[in-house]
DNA sequence: ATAATGCTTAAGTATAAACTTGACTATTCG
DNA sequence: CGAATAGTCAAGTTTATACTTAAGCATTAT
């Protein structure tokens, strides 16, 4: 049984593909609709929206369909959680080498 | 010619896999020889040296041969090239807003 | 010296991911 | 109204990835 998505695991899968970081990029600078972030990109159109769905998924893209084109916003909220993820990472690793110099102060 | 890999790029990639990313928690809390980080994974060594090599090319972890062990450690270079990236993101989204005060500012 | 450990490499397999095409629906424009 | 635009959906294909097994090579332990 393959254990259960966590949003870090969905969230470091869709950055992973880098045609899906040149989304979140140029999303940063401002929302945007799907065909106009497929138009500078290698690929159809379609396969946006198949990247659009997993950025939705992940939290880091919100989208919203009016009329028959759908806007595509940054979720900053999703930036977090990975900025969360390195904090922590860093603290762990940081804190061994004061816990290290507590113990070298004691001597 | 596909695009050359860059740094962003091969950390996003060694993280979007979950066992890698494991990998990396594990070595948070203090280095580790190749075969004490495989024996909790669900893989077998020789799995976990090909993941040692992805990691070791992204940046984010820096191993070491003494004998017949091989020790791994986290290198917090590669993630402040995360962090970075994501603050970017972040900065550029919210800069909108600070533009959009600045303009209602001035009417 | 022998055995066990720790890792490395090569080769092959299996699965997952990304992408395409083609058909289709809903909206907006002229 | 018809034509163009914007997106959606379903297959099917191709490519990349993760993984395994098996063999081999140092290094350390007995």
């Amino acid at each position: 049984m393959p254990a259960p998505r966590t949003d870090v695991d969905r969230i470091f899968h869709a950055l992973g593909d880098p045609t899906r970081r040149a989304i979140v990029e140029t999303l940063s600078q401002g929302p945007q609709s799907v065909s106009s972030l497929a138009a500078p990109l290698a690929v159809t159109l379609a396969a946006v929206v198949q990247h659009m769905q997993i950025l939705e998924e992940s939290g880091l893209v919100q989208t919203e369909k009016v009329g028959r084109t759908r806007t595509c916003r940054l979720r900053p909220a999703g930036l977090t959680v990975l900025e969360r993820w390195v904090n922590e990472r860093r603290l762990l690793w940081e804190r061994r080498f004061n816990r290290l110099g507590s113990i070298l102060d004691e001597s």
